[in-house]
DNA sequence: ATGACGTATGTTATGTTATAACAATTGCTG
DNA sequence: CAGCAATTGTTATAACATAACATACGTCAT
């Protein structure tokens, strides 16, 4: 009935790791959905039907997902919704820090942080397109610095890391 | 007549520094015209006509360019060149180093450091929409060991950060 | 409750970015 | 010149995104 969650307390195995392959991903749909409620009730926000089922498809999986494919399972059956009504979702979502965009992809992938305000950095794995989240302190500092040598005042940072995640990576190994 | 041309002898002040507003651009294009003729002839790559033509245009100015604002100026007058053809200039550049993509935008922008191989760090201004690349190790370093604490290996980094330059900052300062 | 207002969604059309597929041309080499 | 690979031309279409206007819905004052 806590409507304020405390961030240690949800999905903390996430940040910045990836999935286990067997986890219980109901679970990580189900926290995000309350985490959404929650801070949508907090800032007077209204989390219509509409924005919440976007929300939850877009957590399907933790692989970015395309506006056109969240787009094919929205419909009800016989009466396929239009293009502005999952942008429109997905820039809500995206203002409420809720949802971020990775722009490599034109991909939406959910936050596994959204209380926090922050930029996070993305590592998007090649092989199996697993993708987490990482909220690294040191890594925001190399970039403030760098860009402030040159004279520059990074408001936006945008980080996403192609690679191999540690299961793909493996498997080229032994594969 | 040096077919190599160092690093060092050529657009020095470009590498992580925004352009000066009264700038010899003309020497910009000229730098990267010549080095471009010079890596292509190294590596036997052909950089023909429409290549040339298109990385010319990249080099418009210090702003990324998109495909489709290239196609407009490529044609001779009355025949207007199609995507593909600047599509795949595009591809070739990228692949020989000589541009590089910018994903937030979708556009190209010239390489200040085509010898290198490298994923740059692209410094976006949001208001005069200037652009400058970077190639700071302490920011690569610090990709690497935070991706690297999650098992992820970087292959290829994407990093694009939006924000104010020094003059445009100075402006909304003192306007 | 009724109307007025602001927010959200539906609907139609179009804009923007990128690629697939196949034909024609060019440059090189035997 | 013939043969071959690389490049470019051409046509069509895919994929991603937004503009513009109509309709519905929630909230609040009357
Ligand atoms: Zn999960
Ligand atoms: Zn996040
Ligand atoms: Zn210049
Ligand atoms: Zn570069």
């Amino acid at each position: 009935m806590s409507r304020k969650v405390s961030p240690a307390s949800v999905a903390p195995a996430l940040l910045g790791a990836f999935p286990e392959p067997g986890h219980d991903h109901a679970h990580c749909v189900d926290v995000a959905l309350k985490q959404a409620e929650s801070i949508c009730q907090e800032r007077g926000a209204r989390l219509t039907d509409v924005r919440r089922r976007v929300l939850e498809l877009v957590w399907r999986n933790h692989r970015p997902v395309g506006a056109y494919e969240i787009l094919e399972h929205l419909g009800n059956s016989r009466k396929r919704a239009q293009p502005p009504t999952v942008y429109r979702a997905l820039e809500f979502l995206l203002a409420q820090g809720l949802i971020h965009r990775i722009e490599r992809l034109n991909a939406y992938i959910g936050c596994t942080a959204p209380e926090r305000d922050h930029d996070g950095q993305f590592l998007i794995c090649r092989d199996c397109g697993a993708t987490a989240e990482l909220l690294d302190r040191r890594i925001d500092t190399a970039i403030h610095a760098g860009a402030s040598a040159a004279g520059f005042t990074v408001e936006h940072p945008t980080v996403e890391l192609e690679g191999l995640c540690a299961k793909c990576r493996s498997h080229d190994h032994h594969g």
